[in-house]
RNA sequence: CGGGGCGUAGCUCAGCUUGGUAGAGCGCCCGCUUUGGGAGCGGGAGGCCGCAGGUUCAAAUCCUGUCGCCCCGACCA
C-alpha cells in the first residue's frame, strides 16, 4: 500500500527550528523525520522510523554475514553487575540512575557489556559453545554533559553493540577481525566515507582497537593521516623519536638573568638579544617548557608531575588524559604549588648548579616526564629554579635525565607519521563506529570461565563493537544534504519513489494513482503526494525536502501523454512516456 | 562546571530602551477564486509574554530571584 502525503503523519517546516545548527538536525526537523522531546532526546515520525529501519536492515543483514546473533536487552538493568566491574562509579555523572519502589538501585543502560557476559555465564561453560558473538540493537543512554547537534550526540541514541567471546586470543583475533570485515561492509553499503585510525583504547580497558571515523568538517574528533597511509586519532597518536645527539664537547650550561619574560616569546626575545647564538637564532622550540599537572588517581590522591615539552607546543589536555588514565588531569593550581617547595613558577627547570630539580630522585621529588623529542643530546633554554634566571644550552642526557615520557604534546599539521610514512595532516571526523578487543577484564570481573578441552577453567577473552545506528543516520543525513533538504542515498531513503502530481485536472491523480498502484504492486515503496489543493510550488519544496531519491511529476505534461522523472541529486528531469513510466521507475531504482 | 545568547501563538520572530487593554509572517479552520516553483481575497480559532516575588494606579516591558533552552569551551565515546 503506498502511502498518500495527504495522510502521513508529518508537518513540514517553512523555516529552519531555532534550536538547530547542523544541517542534518536542522533538516530533519524540517522535514519532519524526528521532533526534540528534551535536550539530546528525540521522537521519531513515520520517515525518520523508515530509514532508521534501513538502517537496521543493513547493519543486521552484515551482523548475520558476521555470524553474529541478534538478542535484545532490556535498557533498563539493576545496579550489580555494574557494580562489580566498578562502572557504576566510573561512570559518575554520566549515566541516568533511578531506583525502583523499593529504593533498589537501576541504571539506564549506556553499554551493555556486563550483562551480556553474565548471560554466556548462565547459559554456557564449555570451549565446545566457542565463539560466540552476540548483538543488539537498542537505544542506549548517556547523561552528556552538554548534548549537541541532534542526532549526533544525543543522551538517548540507538546503538548496535555486539560481543564476541572465545576462549583462545587467536579466536578473539578472528572474531575482531569477522566484526571489523562487517563494519566496513555496513559503512560501504551506507555510503559513508570511513577512515579507520588506531584509537585508544581507554577506559574500556582493553588491547586492540580501531575506530571508525567518518571525515567531517563538524565532527568532535581530530585525527591524523599521512600521505604513506598511517592514520590515527590524535589522543592516541605517537611521536616519531629523533635520533640521539652526542654531546660531544657541547659547552656547559649557562644561566642568564631573565627579567619579564611571562612568556616563551618574550623569553625568545631576550635570549635573542642578550644571549645570541652564532649559527641561527633562538627560536620557541630551543626552549624547554616545564608544565605542572595536577593528576587524581582513582584512589583519590593527588600527584603534582611536571612534564617537559618544547615550548612552540601546546600541552593537549585530552592526549594528556590518555596519558595518565585512569587519573583526571587538570593545571596545578595555586594551592598544588604553595604545596611543594622548590618551585618557581615561571621559571621551573630540571637543572640547577646545585643538582637535579625535577624528578623522582631530586630535589622536588616530584616525577617528571619529557615530551619524546627531547632525546639525548639536544640543548635547551629553559628555566634555572630560581626567580628571572633561565638557563641556555642545558644538554639532555647530560644535564638531566627525566622518569620517563609522556605524549601530551599538541599534533601538528606536518609533524611526522611515527612509522616513516610522510607529514601527516589532521581532519576532523566523527565516530561512527568502534571495535576492541576487551581482552579478559569483563570475564575476570565476573567470573566467565569455561572448561578447555583438558578440562581446565579458562577465563573467556572478549571483545565489543559498536554502530551508533541513529548517529550514523544522522551522518548520511549530512553528508548528504543541498540548500533544498536532504538528498537520501537509496539504501537508506524513507521511500523508493515520491510521486508528485499537480493541477486540477481529474486525469492527473487517475494516472498518479494508477502508476503509483503499479509501483506498489511491483514491490516499490511508494509516496504519493496525492494532496488536491496544495499548488505546485510547495509540493516539490517538500519532495525536494524529503529527499527520496526519485521524484515522479504527474502534471502538465500529461496531456501529451509525458510524465517527467526527476533525479534529487542531479536535479535532471527527464520526460518519459506515460506507459513506459512504471518500467523506468523500475529500472531507475534497481538499476 | 566556565563564557556567550535566548525564553512572547504550532513555527520563525517583532514589541521591552521610554510601563498604559498582545502583534506580524508562516502554519491551522471556513468560504470563494487559484494550480508547474512555497497563490489571492474575505472571515475565524489560537497566548499563564518560562516561573516566583517585588516596585507601581498600572508590568511582556523596570528590579530581585529562579527554572529552562541553544551555542562555544571543559567533560564524555
Amino acid at each position: 500500500m503506498s502511502t498518500r502525503m495527504s495522510k502521513l503523519f508529518v508537518r513540514t517546516l517553512r523555516e529552519d527550528p531555532a534550536d538547530a545548527e547542523v544541517a542534518s538536525h536542522r533538516l530533519l526537523v524540517r522535514a519532519g523525520y524526528i521532533r526534540r522531546q528534551a535536550p539530546g532526546i528525540f521522537a521519531w515520525l513515520p520517515l525518520g522510523l523508515r530509514v532508521r529501519a534501513k538502517v537496521e536492515r543493513i547493519v543486521r543483514e552484515e551482523m548475520a554475514n558476521a555470524g553474529a546473533q541478534e538478542v535484545l536487552f532490556p535498557g533498563l538493568l539493576p545496579r550489580e553487575p555494574y557494580e562489580a566491574t566498578g562502572r557504576w562509579e566510573e561512570y559518575g555523572d554520566g549515566i541516568f540512575r533511578l531506583k525502583d519502589r523499593k529504593d533498589a538501585d537501576y541504571l539506564l543502560a549506556p553499554t551493555h557489556e556486563e550483562v551480556f557476559t553474565l548471560m554466556v555465564k548462565d547459559l554456557y561453560s564449555s570451549y565446545k559453545d566457542l565463539p560466540l558473538t552476540i548483538f543488539q540493537i537498542q537505544d542506549k543512554y548517556r547523561d552528556e554533559a552538554r548534548p549537541r547537534a541532534g542526532l549526533l550526540r544525543g543522551r538517548e541514541f540507538s546503538m548496535k553493540d555486539a560481543y564476541s567471546f572465545d576462549w583462545t586470543d587467536a579466536g578473539l583475533d578472528e572474531s575482531y577481525q569477522a566484526q571489523r570485515d562487517a563494519y566496513e561492509r555496513i559503512f560501504t553499503r551506507l555510503g559513508l566515507e570511513y577512515v579507520i585510525v588506531a584509537a585508544d583504547a581507554g577506559a574500556m580497558g582493553g588491547s586492540k582497537s580501531e575506530e571508525f571515523l567518518h571525515p567531517t568538517p563538524i565532527g568532535e574528533d581530530t585525527f591524523v593521516r599521512s600521505p604513506g597511509g598511517f592514520t590515527a586519532n590524535v589522543e592516541a597518536f605517537t611521536t616519531l623519536v629523533p635520533e640521539s645527539i652526542p654531546f660531544g664537547d657541547a659547552p656547559d650550561p649557562v644561566v642568564f638573568d631573565s627579567p619579564n619574560t611571562p612568556t616563551i616569546k618574550t623569553l625568545v626575545e631576550l635570549a635573542n638579544a642578550e644571549q645570541p647564538r652564532a649559527d641561527r637564532p633562538w627560536t620557541a622550540a630551543d626552549t624547554l617548557k616545564n608544565v605542572v599537572l595536577a593528576l587524581t588517581h582513582l584512589d583519590g590522591t593527588r600527584e603534582l608531575v611536571v612534564v617537559g615539552v618544547p615550548g612552540d607546543r601546546e600541552v593537549d589536555m585530552k592526549r594528556a588524559e590518555v596519558q595518565f588514565q585512569p587519573a583526571e588531569v587538570e593545571p596545578a593550581t595555586e594551592a598544588d604549588f604553595d604545596r611543594v617547595a622548590g618551585l618557581v613558577k615561571g621559571y621551573i627547570g630540571p637543572w640547577s648548579p646545585e643538582g637535579p630539580v625535577l624528578g623522582l630522585d631530586s630535589a622536588t621529588d616530584i616525577r617528571y616526564l619529557l615530551d619524546p623529542r627531547v632525546v639525548d643530546g639536544t640543548a635547551w633554554i629553559t628555566g634555572a629554579n630560581e626567580y628571572e634566571k633561565h638557563v641556555f644550552g642545558l644538554i639532555a642526557g647530560r644535564d638531566f635525565t627525566s622518569d620517563g615520557t609522556a605524549e601530551i604534546a599538541d599534533v601538528r599539521e606536518g609533524d611526522p607519521a611515527p612509522d616513516g610514512s610522510g607529514p601527516v595532516s589532521l581532519d576532523r571526523g566523527t565516530e561512527i563506529g568502534h571495535v576492541f578487543q576487551l581482552g579478559r577484564k569483563y570475564a575476570e570481573a565476573l567470573g566467565l570461565q569455561v572448561l578447555d578441552p583438558n578440562g581446565k577453567l579458562v577465563t573467556v577473552t572478549m571483545g565489543s563493537y559498536g554502530i551508533g545506528v541513529t548517529r550514523n543516520l544522522a551522518l548520511i543525513a549530512e553528508a548528504n544534504a543541498d540548500d533544498r533538504g536532504l538528498v537520501w542515498p537509496r539504501a537508506v531513503a524513507p521511500f523508493d519513489v515520491h510521486i508528485v502530481a499537480t493541477g486540477k485536472d481529474d486525469a492527473v491523480y487517475a494516472a498518479a494513482e494508477a502508476l503509483a498502484a503499479e509501483l506498489d504492486a511491483a514491490g516499490v515503496e511508494v509516496l504519493y503526494d496525492d494532496r488536491p489543493k496544495v499548488s505546485p510550488g510547495v509540493k516539490f519544496g517538500d519532495a525536494e525536502l524529503l529527499g527520496v531519491p526519485t521524484i515522479v511529476i504527474v502534471g502538465k505534461g500529461l496531456a501529451d501523454g509525458t510524465i517527467e522523472l526527476w533525479d534529487r541529486k542531479s536535479g535532471e528531469r527527464t520526460p518519459v512516456p506515460a506507459a513506459d513510466a512504471a518500467s523506468r521507475v523500475l529500472a531507475e531504482i534497481r538499476g
